[in-house]
DNA sequence: GATGCTATTGAGTGTGCGACCAACAAGCAA
DNA sequence: TTGCTTGTTGGTCGCACACTCAATAGCATC
């Protein structure tokens, strides 16, 4: 009787069907882009109805803007946590550059890109990438004081440092959906490090030479 | 007899109709974004019917293509001639950087963000926007060696200069749709005077002293 | 002033979207 | 086992979109 197909209702907890909803979102939002959560897509993700995402996400900017949070928040654990362990300010610094060059990056530089022009219409998503940016500036930031007071880096202003740094990332992702970074010069891409290099007084090479070998095997 | 809207039918020639509508869809995409541009939209602009637009372009996106690369084009001229006059390179540079600054600017890295972004879907506007990436970069390096030819500025690599300075203006217009720039040091208001200053060999405070009095009066 | 070319209209098709809500049933508590 | 709370369904509504095409009418030409 039971056709292949599943469709016995399956009642979970709001807290839990919350989060598996804001979870397939941000999944869908990093590989394929923010304005493809909508209620269809999500309800087919988690197999239940479209009425149900509307229950827990009666507009669904919000989610847009859950989902959006949710992978950005994952994100800086990844590649800038804020406990850097045993590792020194300039290992951790460079092992940040390094995961932000990587392919494996670009995702987020679209996910970046696409909320930042997206939170053009939408003010949730405004909001919650306003935050995000406070959040990755400020994570950042504690780093480069961090190694100032350490006296491995030198800066007159850790702040606009950071900013400069994050200007510079910012401004290559912008090209993450062109046609090809290859036919640019090397010293572009190697441009962050180099940027970091010359705001935090680290003499040249040295966050591409820093190995930081703590983690995430190659 | 006739009411008061005007219902009465305007035959132009194709080439004009086109560049009339091509000239609204910019409009358009440079006061609200390029998804905007519908073919009802235009054609209530134009007061047509939306068939009409459909006539001139069967497929939506080709207009839009078109609609940015319009816009691109006459920003171009706008922010960086080609003939730069009777203007230094210097001055040229510093006239390109201030305007690049101004609040005006805003709409222009409003349609560059919204262009990067949305070339992830449409292959036709990637194609438009590699093709305006490349002719700013084209005309920006072309002013550099000018300036390099006439001992104005001293760079190892023109193009890399070129290049730095293209990507600090991406990043900081990464952050148009934000809330609000006042928040942030003025040192990273002034981040693409000071780069373009560094990456030239120029004093600190050239491109921002330089009087360019030639045009847009203040 | 009549004619013919074609720019333009008007009407319609199908798709996908967010939102709404009465009815249903899962699974806990009594 | 029974009852009840509430998580979930299924169906629907209205809207906006791109795209199609036969019919219409502006206007240049003769």
């Amino acid at each position: 009787m039971p056709s292949s197909i599943e469709n016995k209702r399956i009642r979970k907890s709001p807290a839990s069907r919350r989060a598996e909803i804001v979870a397939a979102a941000s999944v869908v939002a990093l590989a394929e882009g923010l304005e493809r959560i909508t209620l269809r897509r999500i309800a087919d993700e988690l197999s239940v109805r479209p009425g149900l995402i509307s229950h827990y996400f009666p507009a669904v900017e919000d989610l847009v803007a859950e989902a959006y949070g949710s992978a950005a928040d994952a994100e800086i654990e990844e590649l800038l946590p804020a406990d850097r362990a045993d590792s020194t300010p300039t290992e951790h610094l460079a092992r940040f550059l390094r995961l932000t060059t990587g392919e494996a990056y670009d995702d987020i530089s679209r996910l970046w890109l696409n909320a930042r022009h997206l939170s053009r219409y939408r003010p949730a998503l405004r909001e919650r990438v306003a935050e995000q940016e406070n959040a990755w500036r400020d994570r950042l930031l504690a780093l480069v004081r961090e190694g100032v007071e350490l006296g491995e880096f030198r800066t007159e202003d850790p702040l606009v440092s950071s900013i400069q740094i994050m200007v510079v990332l910012d401004g290559l992702g912008m090209l993450v959906n062109g046609t090809s970074l290859d036919n640019d010069p090397p010293e572009i891409r190697r441009l962050p490090l180099t940027t970091a290099e010359r705001v935090l007084g680290l003499p040249f090479g040295t966050l591409s030479d820093t190995n930081t070998n703590t983690d995430t095997a190659d």
